[in-house]
Parts: C-alpha cells; sequence; structure tokens
DNA sequence: CACAATTGTCACATAACTGTCGCGGAGCAG
DNA sequence: CTGCTCCGCGACAGTTATGTGACAATTGTG
C-alpha cells in the first residue's frame, strides 16, 4: 500500500509544489490548510507521514506536534516539520517537541524527498505495535485502553505508560531507576520509591480485572511484569 | 542470519556512508539520527553492534553507552565510538564507558568495516549470558528467576547473587574469602562463616526442586558448584 | 474560579532478608 | 578410637526493602 503523507501547510504556493513532487513519488496525498483541519485529518485517516509547517494558522504546528505526541492515536506518527529560515532556537524547539526531522525555507524539494524516503523508511522497525497481549491483560496504545479479562481498566496517564513498558519487555527486571529513566524521562528528578507508589496503583487499578497480581516485586531489584 | 548493525549518527551524510558500505558487506543496517530513537531501536531489535556517534542530538552517545552498559537488556553489546578528531580525553572516556572500539572523524570506510568485522568476530570469554544452564539448574538474570526441573525456585538476592557466581564458574572452588569478595563486595567485612549460611540457605531452597545436592563443600577449601 | 484527576512524598506497618551464635555431628590424622 | 578441626543448621534479633493510606501540590476542565 501507498504511504499516505498529510501536509499541514497555508501557502498554497508551498503546498502545491509538495503535492505534486510527492504525487509524483506514488504516494498519497491530502493537503490540510490549518492547525485545526490537520488534526482532524490525523484523527481520521492516520497519515504515515506529516509536513507540518511551523506556523500554521488557528492551532500552530509546534502544538500540533505537542499533540500528536503525548496523548494522540498514534504518538509514533512520523512528523517533518517545515521552518523558516533561520530560528535556530526554534528548530531546537521543534526537535525538542518530537518532530523526527526538519527543513527550513526555502528547500530543495530532492533533498525533501530524500528525507521523506529517509523517515518512511525509519518508522517500519522502530513502529511499536498497535496492541500488546501479555497473559490476560491487553493494551491497546492506539485506543489508549487496557482490558482485563473483557473488562476495561482506566489508567492515569503515568501507570498506563509503566504498564506500556512492562509490557514490551514481558518478564524482564527493571530497577526503579531504570523505570524512571525511560518512563518518567531522564531528566525529571523525583524519588526512586515514588516508583512503588505508581506500580502499586498499577496493581490496584489492574485487581479490577480479577486474577492475580501481574506483576512480580524483585527485592533488591526491581518490578517485573509476569510473562509467559 | 544477518548481523543487524544500528548506526546512532545525525549527520546524514556520514550515516548514508556507512549505511551504503555495511549493506554492500552483507548485514541488516538501521539509522537512528539521535540518542533518544537509538535507545528505543537499542531496546526493540537488539543490535549485533552498534556505530554510536559521540555526539548525538537528545541523549549523547556517550550517554546511551552508559545505559547500555549498566542495566541495558544486552550489556554486552558491542559498541563502536566515532568521535571527532583529536580530543583524546574523549577517548578515554568513551573507552571506559564501555566502548569496545573507537573511530575518529572523517575515518577511512575500509578500515572502519575492518573493525566492524574484527568486534563482530571478537567473542569475550567473560561475556554475560541473559541464561546459564548447568545440570538441572537453569537460572535466568534478565528475568531474575531460578528454575529446577520445571520448578521455580525462590531465591532471596544474596542467594540469587551466590548461585549466579557459581553457575558462571561450574566446578571450580572458591574459598569462603573469595565468595566475600565478588558475591558480597570487597568492602563489607562479614564473618566468613555467613557464607556457610548462606549456601545452606542456597541449598536449602534448591532442594525444591528435587534431585540431589549441586553444591559440593571442599572440606578447609570452600565450595563449588558441581559443574557436568 | 471551583472541581476532579493526577502526581510526588512522607510516615508507618509489615514482610523479607541478613549476619551471628551455638550446638552437634562429620571428617581426618595419629 | 581419640581428639581436634571443620561444617550444617535451627534459632533469633537486627536491619532493610516494600506496600499502602494520607496529603498537599499541580494540572487539566468547564
Amino acid at each position: 500500500m501507498k504511504p499516505f503523507v498529510l501536509i499541514a501547510e497555508d501557502e498554497s504556493a508551498v503546498s502545491e509544489l509538495l503535492l505534486y513532487n510527492l504525487k509524483k513519488e506514488d504516494y498519497d496525498v491530502a493537503v490540510a490548510a490549518d492547525g485545526e483541519e490537520a488534526l482532524m485529518m490525523i484523527d481520521e485517516r492516520a497519515p504515515d507521514l506529516i509536513l507540518l509547517d511551523w506556523m500554521l494558522p488557528k492551532v500552530s504546528g509546534i502544538e500540533v506536534c505537542r499533540r500528536i505526541r503525548n496523548g494522540g492515536a498514534n504518538p509514533n506518527m512520523p512528523i517533518i516539520m517545515l521552518t523558516a529560515r533561520g530560528e535556530e532556537s526554534d528548530r531546537i524547539r521543534g526537535l525538542d517537541t518530537g518532530a523526527d526531522d526538519y527543513v527550513t525555507k526555502p528547500f530543495s524539494t530532492t533533498e525533501l524527498m530524500a528525507r521523506v524516503r529517509a523517515v518512511l523508511r525509519r518508522i517500519r522497525p522502530g513502529l511499536k505495535e498497535d496492541k500488546i497481549t501479555v497473559g490476560d491483560i491487553i493494551i491497546d496504545r492506539v485506543a489508549h485502553r487496557v482490558m482485563r479479562n473483557e473488562g476495561e481498566i482506566h489508567l492515569g496517564p503515568t501507570e498506563f505508560r509503566l504498564l506500556d513498558y512492562f509490557m514490551q519487555h514481558p518478564g524482564r527486571v527493571f530497577s526503579r531507576e531504570q523505570l524512571l529513566d525511560t518512563v518518567w524521562g531522564s531528566d525529571v528528578y523525583v524519588e526512586a520509591r515514588t516508583v512503588d507508589v505508581h506500580v502499586g496503583r498499577l496493581r490496584k487499578a489492574l485487581r479490577q480485572g480479577g486474577g492475580e497480581d501481574p506483576i512480580r516485586t524483585v527485592r533488591s531489584a526491581g518490578y517485573a511484569l509476569r510473562g509467559d
């Protein structure tokens, strides 16, 4: 199937150019003229890649990016940011927000096409599964839902990320420090014991679905999800 | 199966060059453009070798290296560091952090390919395995579990480390002092007889799995795991 | 702004683990 | 066989790690 690329760009001169070149390279393409429209189309048509203008009417490009990254249907959606020349700090903010690549306007179309290919090539391995099942627990990262034995489990954001991480590595033991690094992020400083509290909350929530505690405590080492 | 090489490099000129050459030598190759992406791919695809740029956006190469070495899924993952010319102190830090080799940019591709082959060929004896099997005992250091004849054995932290150490050197006899040094740590002072107690506890736990006592007492010398 | 949800810390109870003793039995030299 | 040393193991008190309810601060929402 042809990759589907969304162009979020308000200057029609630019979007027409991109449209032309992308179609020539045999992609499915759509154009959104402002941030609001972009978000809607992202939601409805789940693009494989977004070319996202930095400055967009209604909802800015950076805001669109942020929303995709935390809480969007597919947080791994590849994004190439289009920015005006210069603006070094903007570049950094763009990558910080989670863009996969950025291109400064005006740009060479061949270069941009190369980057598009590169990003799309990258998604194959990096792309995470939509659903993971371990034992009687099913996590759906697209719908952001967790099920256990037919019942839905409500989790807070942190507990969700925690469970998500555990389910990607069933059986493996993680130290509190490792969990803080990956689930919380390496830049935030919180007490290691905080992990305990969140594991406790996760356990409590998971208890709703019945069955035994799926999280194993390994004394003086950390926690692991019972795998297999 | 083809060895899988991960390139963690943000300059596309360099990564494209490496990509081209590595593919020509029939490796599976992937590119990560920043440290964060690199960590993700390391986690998900378990490369056989990483070409790691010293300077990487988001998470620096040295930080990536550090995280692999302590606490990664495979702490023995071979790493070749790519650094800018000069920077002798950086070199040293790179090797200190645990890189297996380093190459200064700009580099000769043939030389780099030779080093890649060399590192992949190299099999270090001290290499830690995820799982070790001796007789009917299996120790899984990632999941932190011990099995004997299909049954799981629960061990306290000290007993676990003790068994782990024994299983890395089956058959070899260790004095109480050696065990204290390695399993307990050279800085703590405890009575030598304490080892006896923990060996006893380990035996008792292992008895759960059936079979005969796998630990041999060598009078006036120490203990050893019956190997083969 | 009020309200609900979420988060990080703390304090305390409890469970798990640790190191030491001491007794009795096993191994060994003469 | 005797006397000595060395080792196994149950008991125990001290220490450490973990589970959890409470709470204030923060964030998101309407």
